[in-house]
DNA sequence: GACTTAATATACATGATGTTCATTAGTTTA
DNA sequence: TAAACTAATGAACATCATGTATATTAAGTC
């Protein structure tokens, strides 16, 4: 299983050249504005270079955008209890929403413009799905496959906590990671296993409707 | 107050042709891609009259999504207590999630596509911050502007519940409107004062780790 | 029916795209 | 180290969408 092809030097070095200057103008204007010239001189190459490795701009940020989060879903990934590693899947699911903010917070720079509305729309999305699947991994693990037994459509209660993850990691983003991941982690279990308003310490001020 | 500024027919017609073909058209393929040529043929207009009423396609993008969500937040702001009409402030806050519920529904194939991925970005921010203006009202009245008994930073708090809202209206959007307005109102009311978990009714199948 | 203004038809300059090909420069390997 | 590959460059070209301008026609207003 050859895990690296011995890729040419040269393409690695025109690829990050391309990506660190999508990244930089993503800065400065919102995706659709940014033409394939500007990524082109920014990197200092040429335009011809560009289509040689890609087919347009939307495969360019297409490619770019999955080499991040798949490295992403590697990194949040559950361990296997594989042969050497014993079975420590103790509390395997809130480490990797812990894993999930470290891993943001090192790549700050590129998730805090891509999840902003100057980003490419398909990271928001494809975000929303990897974080979907880990919820959905929490509940599985705690409750089994129990489709029925809810008072509520499974898709709305897997909606509503997914989308709050992402809420808040868009907010801690746009607030320069004000606390730690580690916080945040911790913060945003509590939230959803405790509900809003319980973590709050609101329950008693609050008037319940039922 | 001239509320009405008697504007000609012909313009009317003109912006609803555009406006009705840009829909069209995001069915088929997202924003970025469609160009002003298509939107004026599937018009059946001249290019030339685009430009007689906006600047580029940014402009006439914004404009349309103004027009639509205004009308939202019109809908949606809770009545004032006016000269004539008498206090009836009991219930006002979930009647207004249930009017954004009812508003969503009557303009579903708009919020649709322009809450996807192929939709305006904007669209997606702009919304939330009509939803968070809401949710942050929904607090203040009902524990006022306690800014720091909270056990967990406030705007934490607002953007888990406010991106919550906005997820469980999209899920709801792409299940076609599954269930009704009102069940939807009166759920995500629940989720939020509840808690997901206890809504659900898993409090007790599931390990809280406090 | 006269006046006003929106829509059309047409043309034009500009700039980004995507493709091609000969040439130069950097890597690999024999 | 020289030969063989292959990536990057430079330049040219056709195509297409954009944005602007203007004279003409059609629709709405008074």
């Amino acid at each position: 299983m050859s895990k690296k092809a011995k890729v040419d030097p040269r393409i690695k070095r025109t690829n990050k050249y391309l990506r660190d200057a999508l990244v930089e103008l993503l800065k400065e204007k919102d995706v659709t504005s940014i033409t394939i010239q500007e990524i082109t001189e920014k990197a200092e190459l040429t335009r011809g270079t560009f289509y040689l490795h890609y087919q347009d701009k939307q495969d360019f940020l297409m490619q770019s955008m999955n080499e991040v989060l798949e490295e992403l879903i590697e990194k949040v990934k559950p361990k296997q209890n594989n042969e050497d590693s014993a079975a420590v899947e103790e509390n395997d699911e809130s480490v990797s929403f812990l894993k999930l903010f470290e891993f943001i917070y090192d790549h700050a720079d590129y998730f805090k413009v891509m999840l902003s509305d100057r980003g490419l729309p398909q990271f928001r999305s494809h975000m929303t799905e990897i974080v979907k699947k880990r919820v959905y991994g929490e509940l599985i693990s705690s409750i089994g496959e129990a489709e029925d037994g809810l008072d509520i459509p499974k898709d709305i209660l897997i909606s509503y906590i997914t989308s709050a993850h992402i809420g808040v990691i868009c907010s801690w983003l746009e607030s320069d990671m004000k606390f730690s991941p580690a916080f945040m982690a911790d913060k945003l279990t509590r939230l959803t296993l405790l509900g809003p308003i319980r973590v709050a310490g609101l329950e008693n001020k609050i008037k319940l409707p039922y």
